[in-house]
DNA sequence: ATTATACACTACTTAAGTAGTAGGATTAAT
DNA sequence: ATTAATCCTACTACTTAAGTAGTGTATAAT
């Protein structure tokens, strides 16, 4: 029941850009650095953000990434499911005809019931909730 | 974000149990074919159940298992804590020092909540609670 | 005594997924 | 032209999951 490297990485990537917000684009060089991951792997997982719509690219020189929505329309859910999919407990709750006792199955709803709290957590928040709660927390010495 | 198969047998194999409950020892030859496991794996599975007290083994012919406690004692938290280990979405969550950020560490408290959410539906179901179910929904033809 | 069952341990295999690396192509600012 | 960045694809190493198989020992009902 762990989240995937992958999907945690991706989180705080776009969670920095959040962070910069308004100011000019971010490198990766700079996440990679402050989040400790390598570039190259981020480069992969960026790309997926990219492709889905969360980040804008810009090129060049002085290029970097920036949000491609405000941090209040962007849910942790929107990064989770472009990079593990759909939040999926067991293999049975999306494709019922995976087991032949899915109708019956009292295990089959456990699994639903988990994978629906998740999804509840995971939408309820927002990259603006996050920025918010650092900044009230720390007084914005988040970024050292 | 999957469970994995070890735990989702061992659910379904406890479920089995908590159906017989009242009646004689239940074989894993009966539940392997029910469920459509190996017996072989089933042992292992089983073996991480008996240890951890959730059920109580008869040896010998006409032997098998039985739960340990009544279903309404037994939650599900506990079955999938003895066989995941806690729930556990991050290193960081547990472990503080993992990551020298975690004070600080927006993605952190995202992990913790969805961590607890798991855990809350986990607690909240008992076994009795799941055969229940499985009555009211489909008066007993559970055991084809 | 025979049979059916749990119990214990070890070793092996196979497949899939995770995490990361590498090299080079493309783009834009200077 | 040079530099700093993204972009793209392929490759590799490692780990874990999910079994399978075997060889027995212990126990209890018949």
């Amino acid at each position: 029941m762990k989240l995937s490297t992958r999907t945690r990485y991706a989180v705080r990537a776009i969670i920095e850009l959040a962070h910069n917000e308004g100011n000019q684009p971010l490198q990766l060089r700079v996440i990679a650095k402050r989040q400790d991951i390598s570039i190259k792997y981020l480069e992969q997982l960026i790309a997926v953000l990219r492709s889905a719509g969360l980040v804008r690219s810009i090129r060049g020189s002085k290029g970097g990434y920036v949000l491609a929505k405000e941090p209040s329309q962007i849910k942790l859910s929107d990064v989770f499911h472009c990079l593990e999919g759909n939040v999926n407990t067991a293999e049975c709750i999306e494709n019922k005809d995976y087991c032949e006792r899915a109708a019956e199955c009292a295990a089959r709803q456990v699994w639903a019931q988990v994978q629906q709290a998740i999804e509840d957590v995971l939408q309820s928040i927002t990259l603006q909730d996050l920025v918010d709660n650092t900044k009230n927390d720390k007084n914005l010495n988040y970024q050292i």
